[in-house]
RNA sequence: GCGCCCAUAGCUCAAUUGGAUAGAGCGUUUGACUACGAAUCAAAAGGUUAGAGGUUCAACUCCUCUUGGGCGCGCCA
């Protein structure tokens, strides 16, 4: 938090300069220099003004200074120029030592706001459809939407999981006659069972069991059945991943339910874009005007037979995601599902919402790689890994931190040979020891009768213990750098540099000592540690374990 | 053919959305456990950020082109 009211205040006095000189809302960064640099921030302000009011960016940056020195003498110890005007701002440490404090009282709470009323957000993800189990490309979905709902909810933002059940459509259809095919076969059918059709084992089970309740073929509804079992396996995979839904949302619902009139949502959708000029029918058919809104073609959204289209649906669902009240939307898709962008941020405008309303998230796939060979994931094929798979290899933990390692738009690479030797090299394990470490000291301390919980902080005054202070305020910069990119895979990285920096601590100061008032403060400056990499682990979905 | 995404160390990927000497993990080389956990640390090696132009005080980041890879272009979902 450090950082965010530094640079509140210098936006004050920056600001208020600029002003003087003419320039209004003028814009500028704080951010942290290079390790080379002996300074806690960097401001970029000088160069930046300097070029609009045609100065120099030394002379500029002097006159801040001068400005910064005399307003935040309780913040800032030095500043100084640097480069080619940068300036460079050292912290009083009593900043720190209160952050400190800070992190110590709030504990979970830490960097979170109470309520932020700003937005109400739906993060819409996996919507897997239901015709298989989740395999592993869901599974990287999953973890990244997931993990920004955590960070979206500590923010503040009421926020809303959701997953999108498409049981309408052919593929449902394709499932049934699957099952009903391997049920027939079960009895003693000598019937070919189609190579278009699902051919995993889990349709299998499903027929056997369908035969061991003992109904006549008649009675069953083979669709209810096979979704009933497959929204099972995904629930349950999912529950392992620790990740759980705040609601499924049927398409049946907007589809096949009918209001007083006898009118669906798909249906009163569909009259709305016509009503509006933003539908026509042409060929027999009820095209979108997706054009109008930037897409390069416009598309049917009922077919000439009268059967609507998925993006009728689509169009019914975003629309009722808004009806209920959201004014943020985020849709994490496959980057299969590119090409889909345009037309649905058209439909979200002809229902009277900027562009800026709906943010799409597409997530490169996951290509697998076994032995060397790439593995195909085609459902239908039934040649491919699943989610649950992954997990009883690697574990939920490891596979969720790999998952969020990368950046969504960069294509990963997943080796499963690799995984499975990932069991003790997994840079998880590197952040999880660090809490490991910690918890190891707190049961050593407990034997000691000359630790006093009104410790002296000011004593942590190496430069490790500097670092590291910094570093567990960081935390905020980094929730709100995921806010910023709606990406919660920071947070792996900021982690990651947390823990080298503790280890680096720990080899070098240790925590008991016969000095008590500092192993007071040591164990202070730990007890801070935990809180910041179990509430850091926390938004990426992932465990932080006393012993390992 | 058109469109979207990507290309960074031997490998897998970061880089605070335009900032200073581009960072981690794995792998390789060398060293450190008779005090809190060696799942660790210290040190070394490894880069013309695919290539070529351009914008800028400043480019991995923005623009143009080229090359290479992934994906998409249906009255399928």
């Amino acid at each position: 938090m450090i950082k965010q009211q530094i640079t509140e205040k210098l936006e004050e006095i920056i600001g208020k300069y600029a002003k003087e000189k003419g320039i209004e809302n003028f814009v500028f960064s704080v951010e942290e220099p290079p390790k080379n640099i002996d300074a806690d921030f960097a401001v970029n302000a000088a160069m930046l003004l300097a070029k609009r009011i045609k100065s120099n960016p030394r002379i500029v940056a002097a006159e801040i200074i001068d400005l910064i020195l005399r307003d935040l003498s309780g913040f800032v110890d030095k500043a100084e120029i640097a480069g080619a005007g940068f300036i460079n701002l050292h912290l009083k440490n009593e900043v720190l030592f209160n952050e400190l404090e800070k992190i110590l009282s709030a504990k979970d709470k830490y960097g979170s706001k109470e309520s932020n009323n700003k937005e109400k957000i739906m993060v819409e993800f996996v919507s897997a459809n239901p015709t298989g189990p989740l395999h592993i490309g869901h599974g990287r979905g999953a973890a990244i939407g997931d993990s920004l709902s955590r960070v979206l909810k500590h923010l503040g933002y009421d926020t809303t999981k959701e997953y999108y059940l498409n049981d309408v459509g052919n593929q449902m259809l394709v499932l049934a006659e699957s099952v009903r095919v391997r049920y027939l076969q079960l009895k003693g059918d000598d019937i070919p069972f189609p190579a278009d059709h699902y051919q995993g084992d889990y349709i299998k089970d499903t027929a056997k069991r369908l035969i061991a309740e003992g109904k006549n073929i008649d009675e069953i509804d083979f669709k209810k059945e096979a979704v009933k079992d497959i929204l099972a396996t995904i629930e349950s995979d999912l529950k392992d991943f620790a990740v759980e839904f705040d609601n499924w949302f049927s398409e049946g619902k907007i589809a096949f339910d009918k209001d007083a009139d006898g009118k669906t949502e798909v249906d009163k959708s569909c009259e709305y874009l016509l009503s509006k000029g933003d539908a026509y029918a042409q060929d027999g058919a009820l095209w979108l005007a997706s054009t109008k809104f930037g897409d390069d073609k416009d598309r049917v959204l009922k077919r000439s037979d009268g059967r609507y289209t998925y993006l009728a649906s689509d169009v019914a669902y975003h629309k009722n995601k808004f009806e209920r009240g959201f004014t943020k939307l985020v849709n994490l898709w496959g980057a299969d599902h590119h090409g889909y962008v345009a037309r649905i941020n058209a439909c979200v405008q002809m229902l009277g919402f900027s562009k800026e309303t709906l943010k799409v998230i597409l997530y490169q796939l996951v290509s697998l790689v076994r032995n060397g060979q790439p593995v195909a994931m085609s459902t239908r094929t039934g040649e491919f890994i699943t989610l649950k798979e992954v997990i009883d290899e690697v574990g939920k933990d490891a596979c969720r931190f790999f998952f969020l390692l990368r950046a969504p738009d960069s294509q990963l690479e997943f080796d499963l040979e690799l995984a499975k030797k990932q069991s003790s090299e997994n840079p998880v394990f590197y952040v999880q020891y660090v809490n490991a470490r910690c918890n190891s000291i707190f049961r050593e301390s407990k034997s000691r009768t000359d630790i006093t919980e009104n410790a002296d902080l000011s004593l942590l005054n190496t430069n490790e213990e500097r670092v590291l202070i910094k570093k567990l305020a960081a935390f905020c910069d980094t929730l709100s750098v995921c806010e910023k990119t709606m990406s919660p895979h920071h947070f792996t990285a900021y982690l990651i540099e947390l823990a080298d920096i503790y280890h680096k601590f720990y080899e070098k100061c240790r925590v008991l000592s016969d000095d008590s008032a500092l192993t007071s403060a040591r164990l202070k400056l730990i007890e801070a540690v935990c809180v910041i990499i179990k509430n850091g682990l926390d938004m990426l979905g992932v465990c932080a374990p006393e012993k390992m």
